[in-house]
DNA sequence: GCAATAGTGTCTCTAAGACAGTATCAC
DNA sequence: GTGATACTGTCTTAGAGACACTATTGC
């Protein structure tokens, strides 16, 4: 039997990240059946046999969320097929899928709503997650981390309109880093075709109104975003210039 | 049926890559089975009940190639799962690995060779290839062209002790372009534990011997290789300074 | 006016690219 | 010596980062 070819089945599971109040989030639901029940997991469900597992994540993504996955950066993670990750048999192996929301407010009286919420990566990474969740989640948020660097998923997070400071906000959040503001300024607006102004003003009550802007239509970043170095590299580095005080 | 939790059979296949005379070579196997019988394929297998689908990769691999699995870089490309990929029923669908091979010789009493041999990249282009093959290919010379920029896989293409040369070979036939050489030699032997020099060196007739290296034990290279740019993004710009003509 | 946030100018330093020049081999 | 390949030095320039400075709002 286990030299044979073997029988699964197939489920799409999500990783859908959000900012919300400053911090990186991400959705969750908590397991109403057997295996791991009352944990919480991430959003999925089984592949049908007349679709893709795209279109598996899609659907899923429609039915737990209320988003529409067509508007939304939506990619794969990998799959995840170790013999033991679910004691059910035929065994079940899954297909992460990564997707960036903006901070949209869920419906909680949806079909298929068995207790979905926002929780910190942070939070989550602490607690014990159903099935290798927590393993997927890692992986995830590390894939997203990395592609903000070089491609243009960043506006995904915010809504259609939004400011500087907001996309700022995504890749302090994202790395956990803070980035000077005028250079930040500087770099997204002189990336081709990242985003484009919309013309438009927004005030928040205080200070300056900022410009908007949409995503631009580049798919990569170029040149990429640098992520800062940790500081343990420039800490081998000696100053060059000295300030003399007088 | 198809609204239902879909069973199906899960392969791996596998994206071989090596350089051979100056030309970035994938691994097919003519197919001896039916469909597609007696077409160009990539080489793979079926997942057994006990094994993970990294461990299908490799025992493939192995079975195939003659290679060692756990001496050879592999990574995880993606999973192809459109519901009319395969004509089997129970549906097929495959998750295609890539792995990064030094330019050796294929064992070809091997137990499980068909007709396995080494095609240019360039011509398993043009061909018609088994299944969506073509595409799964595309996918992973794409994922090993943007690896090389950030990842230390270089030195997978090489054997144990390689020459500068011969790393630089690497870049510039993978991504097809002309790299400066002395640029490319600070580069590389500046970046933290990419390369360790073995101390020897190797003669190749012509010429001042080259110095050998190994590779390093940093997984990342920062900071990154660049890839140059296409012409066309300098193209937009004016140049600052003007040469006069006296 | 002041506080607050948005955005610009400018300097410094790193690192990439161009390319001249030097080193070490076979013959 | 010549020819070939390996490697180093140096100049130029793009781009990242630090940070002073200006702009535009609410009050």
């Amino acid at each position: 039997m286990s030299r044979q070819r073997a029988t699964v089945t197939v489920t799409a599971d999500l990783v859908i990240l959000t900012i919300r109040a400053g911090q990186l989030c991400v959705l969750t639901v908590e397991r109403g059946n057997e295996p791991f029940v009352g944990l919480p997991a991430l959003p999925g469900g089984f592949l049908r046999g007349d679709e893709s597992l795209e279109e598996t994540a899609c659907r899923e993504l429609a039915e737990e969320s209320g988003l529409d996955a067509t508007s939304l950066y939506l990619q794969q993670v990998g799959v995840y097929s170790a013999p033991d990750r679910d004691p059910r048999s035929p065994r079940v192996i899954t297909c992460a899928y990564l997707a960036i929301a903006p901070n949209l407010p869920l419906p909680q009286a949806g079909s298929d709503a068995r207790a979905a919420r926002w929780t910190t990566v942070a939070d989550a990474r602490q607690e014990q997650l159903a099935f290798d969740h927590g393993r997927i989640l890692a992986d995830a948020v590390e894939l997203a981390r990395d592609q903000l660097q070089f491609r243009t998923l960043a506006p995904s997070f915010c809504r259609h309109e939004f400011t500087i400071a907001e996309l700022r906000e995504v890749y302090e959040v994202v790395w956990g880093v803070e980035l000077d503001k005028p250079n930040f300024h500087r770099k997204v607006t002189e990336s081709p075709e990242f985003i484009v102004p919309t013309g438009r003003k927004r005030s928040t009550g205080n200070g300056r109104p900022a410009a908007l802007y949409r995503a631009g239509r580049a798919a990569e970043l170029a040149p990429p975003m640098m992520r800062p170095r940790r500081p343990a590299l420039q800490q081998a580095r000696r100053p060059l210039t000295v300030k003399i005080r007088e």
